[in-house]
DNA sequence: GCGACAG
DNA sequence: ATCTTGTCGC
């Protein structure tokens, strides 16, 4: 993959600016906004896994799993071949336009089952230009989504990495949080001990038609261990998908 | 000047 | 993202 030139990466700002401005920041669902989240049946989960020396191909998956139940009713996985490079801060550009599809495709092919809400793995407004992955999908889908990373990407004024890690450990109780806050001072992003077990926490930033307070709470009800549940089962799925795939079974 | 940077 | 099993502990 060649590297990507300042030209290239001009250009994918502008467009993230551009489909900013479509983004919406806060709940627009009824559910978002009931006692229990009353009226959601349905969340999806995507995520992309890849073929360990391969840096083209990989297995897309998106599931959809009931709520409050977390069982998986729909899935599919679609082996693609990424066009584009992975450069931090531009993560949309690689994996959106295969998640795009197959959100295309469900609608297509069985509207009753696409979701209220995805759950993306990567982030939403916490990010350099707040319009991560999750926002990006959210936009080009106009389907409420949520980020949720399970590495903190580093964006201009969040605290020193050792305080910050401090605070992190801090998180006792599953469903604690703390506020990663930005540089003009907005929490652009919480961090949250997802499950009692966990030590390291996951990093929940809002991406479309969700608060952040919707975000994190939708995420941390969708927990069963760290990873939430939609993430977790298009993870395990696609990987295992990846598996069979190179031994030739 | 360097560190720190989703997947 | 991926390379990787068992193992220690609640």
């Amino acid at each position: 993959m060649a590297a990507a030139p300042a030209e290239l990466l001009r250009e994918w700002e502008s467009r993230q600016s551009k489909l900013k401005e479509e983004m919406i920041d806060h709940d627009t669902e009824d559910w978002e906004k009931a006692e229990g989240f009353r009226g959601l049946e349905r969340v999806g989960g995507v995520d992309l896994s890849f073929i360990k020396g391969d840096e083209v191909n990989a297995c897309a998956a998106l599931v959809v799993l009931s709520y409050p139940d977390l069982e998986v009713v729909y899935e599919e996985l679609q082996m693609v071949c990424l066009n584009a490079p992975y450069i931090p801060g531009f993560l949309a550009f690689r994996e959106t336009p295969f998640l795009v599809e197959a959100v295309q495709r469900l609608q297509q092919k069985e509207p009753s089952l696409v979701p209220q809400v995805i759950l993306v793995d990567g982030n939403g407004s916490l990010h350099q230009r707040e319009f991560g992955v999750a926002c990006h999908l959210g936009v080009l889908t106009d389907l409420p989504c949520v980020g949720v990373a399970k590495n903190l990407l580093w964006v201009d004024g969040l605290e020193e990495k050792i305080l910050l890690k401090e605070k992190l450990k801090d998180l006792q109780e599953a469903g604690g949080t703390y506020p990663l806050t930005g540089s003009s001072g907005k929490v652009l992003g919480m961090a949250l001990k997802s499950c009692e077990r966990s030590t390291k926490p996951v990093y929940v930033s809002a991406g479309h038609r969700v608060s952040l307070e919707t975000a994190v709470r939708l995420t941390h009800s969708c927990c069963n261990f760290r990873v939430p549940e939609p993430i977790r089962q298009a993870d395990i799925r696609s990987r295992e998908y990846i598996r069979k795939k190179s031994n030739g079974s």
